[in-house]
DNA sequence: AACTTGTTTGACCAAACGTTCCAAGATCAT
DNA sequence: ATGATCTTGGAACGTTTGGTCAAACAAGTT
């Protein structure tokens, strides 16, 4: 073998990471990346492919150094304090002016461009995987007698879930550190409701 | 005067509406406008100006037609009902296959791309106009004792704006008319908490 | 009927897009 | 050293983008 890649592709990710995440998908053009990434053109297709390519590369990157970080925090063998740490982790990392504002998967969720089926698989698997295991947790939960055994789990998983996306969605529009943590601490104040979630219509 | 709009400006901003909301700003060609709508590029540019200024039209015509529902469901005499109302309406809508997925405001909130202040400023207004209004709900609840005195009302308002745009995201990535309810149940049921949200940290 | 005023249409433009390609350079095996 | 092999960077390509413009047209006014 010869010809020795001058970069290291990890290190391309990251950085590829940090601009879709920031300026998301349809909108970071070759160009950005390509300073973002520091290396050529050629270099970036000839490693990725494509732009598409490249981006499920990133998408992946994310799963595993942001995503994990949640389903850690939901393995806490405490199910109350499992789906607290995943607020907390998610307040702390998006009020962190180290990361770019928001979530990537929200972000791509919402770019519907009818973009590439691959994209949008992804993106959903990676919400039905985050839903399947704040499931497990509240599951448990009931197993351990900590949650009403008439409450409606799959409610309140979707629920989390959907906070989660919310806060997503605020952390976008506003820099306030107070806001994400108002929202989640109210969010997970519904785990001690009366189990009012199993009635019927919302009224 | 002479020469006379052979088309009705209300109809082609309800036509661009439709558009913008399906595929987003920034995915809508001047091309698909021009399909949709039905008439030429000039008569686009000569009415509108450009396409941002279309999409601020757009943006005003989505919150009166829509935005306007939710404020008018909110102005029920019995907050509870208010804000249970507010829900209602926004699932409706959502699972409503006469309407594009998801939510304008939302959607554009999450497109970043170092876009046009005055979007960006739009959407910031409208989020913190429906901040409000659940507000001023939350503390005529108080002052009518329906609601516990030592509950934080911001938090709580918050809350129901993180909620919404929570389904927002997930009702464009899913068509299940069982998710949204399932997630306004849940949301609504942090009414009926003990005021657990007053407390410090999430544990 | 002629003129004025404004609208409509589609051709046109420069810029930006994702992608391809190739000459030049770098590294290893021989 | 020489050749083979792979990488690199930038020029170039075709397409699509948002936006402009002028000629053709329709409707009032006189």
């Amino acid at each position: 073998m010869a010809g020795v890649k001058q970069f290291d592709k990890e290190k391309v990710i990251d950085r590829a990471l940090a601009v879709f995440w920031q300026r998301g998908y349809e909108a970071t053009s070759i160009q950005d990346l390509v300073e973002a990434t520091g290396i050529g053109r050629g270099s970036l297709y000839g490693t990725f492919g494509d732009k598409e390519k490249l981006f499920l590369a990133v998408l992946d990157r994310y799963v595993e150094k942001i995503g994990s970080q949640l389903m850690a925090a939901l393995s806490n063998p405490d199910p109350r304090r499992a789906i607290a740490r995943m607020f907390e982790v998610m307040v702390n990392r998006m009020n962190d002016p180290g990361y770019p504002r928001g979530c990537l998967i929200c972000n791509t969720s919402l770019e519907c461009p009818g973009g590439s089926d691959t994209i949008n698989r992804k993106v959903i698997e990676q919400l039905s995987s985050m839903e399947s295991a704040i499931y497990q947790v509240l599951l448990s939960a009931q197993a351990e007698g900590l949650l009403e055994p008439g409450r409606d789990m799959r409610a309140l998983a979707r629920f989390f879930v959907g906070a989660a996306q919310g806060m997503a969605v605020l952390n976008k529009t506003s820099a306030d550190p107070s806001l994400l943590s108002d929202v989640a601490r109210v969010a997970l104040s519904v785990w001690d409701c009366p189990g009012r979630e199993v009635a019927g219509p919302t009224d």
